[in-house]
DNA sequence: TCATATAGACGACATGCGTCGTTTTTCAGA
DNA sequence: TCTGAAAAACGACGCATGTCGTCTATATGA
């Protein structure tokens, strides 16, 4: 049972899960996810195959690890929260989750049957746009309004589905472009948890 | 390559893959998933175990078979469609998906570590929902409007996602009363591909 | 009814996986 | 600086996986 990867204090532990991340960023360069070994990771890190199963579960938890920890350092370069109020910080969010999609999955071509990678990614990204959104979302207040949590999980599905639609729209547009495109819908749905400025949407049968 | 499991003509095909889909279904009942074996699996539905293989590619791809199908048969059943008009047919989705998670997932304590179980269901079920969405979504028409294939993917997102965190909450309320909740943000999605009675929401900066 | 195509049975194989116990090295605190 | 704690190295083990080639049984279509 290792222990998370971002309460590490002892640096050989440190340096250790780098090499691991480090390797298996370089594997991915060449091979699909799935036709990585564990071995092969330990090989090209210098560290025990053993030493492996000291740190990660499996292979799947060290890419779970990665691509978390990645998107987490994404927002924190670009200071991205959220507070209920202001709709550039979804934006800026959206546009965020654009970017890491981008520069992560290997342009279509080079993965065309990602089979873990993607839900992986998906489950990482989503659970971490969650938890921006959450910062923002209001108490639960009158029994009209939705639980916040649900409103968040929601809008972080959402988000994140369509932004994988786009990536993997043939001749998508810019980045910028779609983000407005998003934030038509994910406004009602944040709103709908009712924030401070607006009323939430109601529902016509 | 094992061809898709809808197109089997052939009854000795269907017949081999039901008794595969049959047996992880009753084993699934005791284990986790991850804690059956191929050899588990095809010894329960006298099979051999290389015959697996040539319908299956791995026991992962049987689960999202067995899914799919799954849910697909519930869709039928209940006869729900969606031409882009009648909300009810969207309530009627969603309370479909709740009734799925229910049945299907193990009620939380059964499966308190699904490694690959939740992900392939999550990729099934939106891919579902999407298809039946898709069916009500109107023709691009002005650019203003947002891509039907988009609002489609987030729309049917954002529902797994309210279902799924619906579903993991210690005393969560009955499917029925969650329905409405989740409406009230899926209507706004809907309406923003421009559908034949409402007008899409405008983006206020 | 028969011929051909194809699914399934079967045995065997190499390989990667996850685990274990022991020894060696490195860190952190007294 | 020394010492106990903890991480990494190392070798070995049993097991499940995925693949292959051959042979038998069954279904489809002429």
């Amino acid at each position: 049972m290792p222990i998370s990867d971002c309460e590490v204090r002892d640096p050989r532990m440190r340096r250790t899960r780098q090499l691991l991340q480090g390797a298996l960023r370089t594997l991915m360069q060449t091979k699909s996810f799935d036709e990585i070994a564990v071995q092969d990771i330990t090989e090209l890190a210098t560290v025990n195959r053993a030493t492996f199963y000291d740190h990660y579960t499996d292979k799947y938890a060290l890419l779970e690890a990665m691509v978390a920890g990645g998107f987490h350092m994404l927002l924190h370069e670009r200071n991205i929260s959220y507070d209920g109020t202001c709709p550039s910080a979804a934006s800026a969010l959206i546009l965020a989750t654009c970017d890491y999609l981008t520069q992560n999955h290997g342009d279509g071509a080079t993965c065309q049957r990602q089979s873990a990678f993607e839900p992986l990614t998906e489950a990482a990204v989503t659970s971490a746009i969650r938890r921006v959104l959450m910062g923002g979302m209001p108490e639960p207040g009158s029994a009209l309004n939705l639980p916040p949590a649900m409103v968040a999980t929601a809008a972080s599905w959402a988000i994140y589905g369509a932004v994988k639609e786009w990536f993997n729209t043939p001749g998508r547009p810019a980045a910028e472009e779609v983000v407005p495109m998003i934030m038509q819908f994910i406004i009602p749905i944040l709103a709908s948890a009712g924030s401070k400025d607006t009323e939430p949407v109601s529902v016509h049968h």
